[in-house]
DNA sequence: TTGACAATAGAACGTCCGTTCTATTATTAT
DNA sequence: ATAATAATAGAACGGACGTTCTATTGTCAA
């Protein structure tokens, strides 16, 4: 849609002059009726103060059904909600970083080499998260589990041991998603 | 960042007018000067035709560097990039919608029930591109792969069966990516 | 205390934005 | 063909926007 594609390549709204080159018309006030029909139709919103913002239909992307459990046909679509993945797996923007995944000692929690996993930093640690530990100098990713009163750093991985930390354990942050990109 | 915040709250940029209060500043010219900052750190930009966007840094999430293989210090955080993960994921989002995986026939591929997977439609199949496929009018995930020019589609999980479709085989979309939250 | 300089405030201004009003052109029904 | 209605065009307007200019305040050195 030409609103959407505006948006994604100038990382703002058109003008109502600008659209009149997207839409094909010579009025600005032919505008205005379409930017109204848009905000019926939940493309477009205005903010408290009038201003024009995208609607969600306009940033994110469609969720549909679940697959092997029938799935949605064409039709059903109008009916899918949307979201933008950004809002979707980020919580706390400031704390939030990326990070790509080099070994395979995560193997059996789903996560493989070459995968990027979402870190939020300063999360608290609960038994059964995944986390960034520093241990020895060294940067790894295990679960974070707690046996009577012990922290130690699980591997999913029976190559790899059970770590229990002594003395210094740094936990770097949380992991709160995991992303892979084929191709 | 008070930028930032604003435009994850408004999905916009706020005006000179609306900066004075979020900078505690009570002349627009002060905030004129402001921007001008901000577009040398790169926090905004301006379109072609003066239009003040938001910069990477405003949308994106850091990439650091790798786990397990040495790991980025506070001080390197700042040569990092940014990303959205929508423009990293999304390639055609006209085309591309979200599913949620139900079964664990995927499972030794790295996905297990409940992640969601980024469908591109439309995009041609090729030898290893894990699927949206239609067999007997039910939808699954599988692995397309071509054994002597006939087109099969492999589980990632011994507990299931290679399907070897006769006839009508229906590719719904590609998987692009994948995507596992926590909590 | 005074002077120099930077930072902020305040006022002024031209431009463009979104809106409204009126005029023109298409479309459809009779 | 004519009238009625809808769609688009065009002109006009108030307001807000980003910018610039000038005034004031704050900060530091001598």
């Amino acid at each position: 849609m030409q609103l959407a594609d505006f948006f994604d390549t100038n990382k703002r709204l058109p003008t109502y002059s600008e659209m009149t080159s997207l839409f094909s018309l010579k009025s600005k006030n032919s505008i205005f009726f379409i930017v109204k029909k848009f905000i019926e139709d939940g493309f477009l919103a205005k903010d408290g103060f009038g201003h024009l913002i995208p609607g969600n239909i306009i940033f994110g992307t469609k969720i549909l059904g679940t697959v092997e459990a029938g799935f949605p046909s064409p039709a059903e679509e109008e009916l899918a909600d949307t979201i933008t993945l950004d809002d979707y797996l980020i919580n706390k923007k400031e704390a939030t970083f990326i990070l790509k995944v080099s070994g395979d000692s995560m193997i059996e929690a789903g996560i493989k080499p070459g995968d990027l996993v979402l870190i939020e930093k300063g999360k608290q640690a609960r038994h059964g998260d995944i986390v960034i530990a520093e241990v020895d100098n060294e940067w790894t990713i295990k679960t974070f589990e707690i046996h009577q009163g012990k922290i130690v750093l699980v591997p999913a991985n029976p190559k790899y041991q059970i770590i229990r930390p002594e003395e210094s354990l740094n936990i770097a942050g949380v992991v709160v998603a995991v992303i892979r990109k084929y191709h």
